[in-house]
DNA sequence: TAGTTTTGGGACAAAATTGTCTTAAATATA
DNA sequence: TATATTTAAGACAATTTTGTCCCAAAACTA
């Protein structure tokens, strides 16, 4: 049951991490974190990229330059990350992909779907970088195999 | 959310037509379905070939041929076909595509995600063919865009 | 100013998924 | 037996996803 895209998987464990970096201020390079994930640097350059254009991430360039969130991790959910990444109809997805399937013309799944779909936005909503961030630094839970 | 791909989906919607058709006795033809279901014709084929060669479906060539559900549709069940289109491993992975995620080394998202695969996997345990058909049958549901 | 570090952006390659086509094998019917 | 119908199987192409590489632009440091 795979849903979210390598590129989206690897920008929310990058993200994670930089969450889990509490204390730190200042930008993190992105070396640092493909270093420390076990991520292709130019593979996750690129999904930051996206990230800074959709203001979730902010660049700067040079020496102890890098990437920054561009709120506190306690007001970035799930669902935004998603939305710029997976693109803003990613909950809204017929599981037999019919086009436009909806309570007016619902495919045979669909009640049970949109029920699973509500339960998954609902979590990704209130669900914030902080959070998870706080859950790696307890060292509790993992980033990397 | 994307959550199977093409091939199951077409799969998928191929066997609830089968189911759909109650009446009926005897194969039904590739070429009907791929026509009713404006799905391409060879592309269903080969992943109704897998579904035979995993004991779905039973196929008979020649003139009146085609293929036949190998058991009632109340005793098909969407794990059943995920199972074979997808893999065992289907409800059993990682939202963040860590290998070995679980109780022991969880991602952050595990205990979510965990319950999330539970609820998912109870339902395609629950949901049979022969329901899903049932509701085409009747005409509330669609199949097809 | 020159050199180093870092992101930005594009070209490109590899791999996986999706889709098309051709031929063979099995079966029925005339 | 010859012909038509249907699945089986594999080659092949197109597309999407994933991954790599190179060079430019920005910023710092000496």
């Amino acid at each position: 049951m795979r849903v979210l895209s390598k590129a989206t998987v690897y920008g929310l464990r990058a993200l994670v991490y930089m969450a889990s970096e509490r204390e730190r201020t200042g930008y993190v390079s992105i070396g640092e974190i493909s270093e420390r994930l076990n991520i292709s640097f130019h593979f996750l350059t690129k999904t930051f990229q996206t990230l800074t254009q959709h203001g979730i991430l902010e660049s700067y360039r040079g020496p102890n330059g890098g990437v920054a969130l561009t709120k506190p991790a306690d007001q970035l959910f799930l669902t935004d990350i998603v939305h710029v990444l997976e693109g803003v109809d990613f909950f809204d997805k017929c599981l037999l992909g019919l086009p436009g399937c909806g309570t007016f013309a619902p495919c045979p799944v669909h009640d049970f779907w949109k029920a699973a779909k509500e339960a998954m936005k609902n979590e990704f909503d209130n669900t914030s970088l902080a959070e998870l961030g706080e859950k790696v630094t307890d060292d509790r839970f993992r980033l990397v195999a």
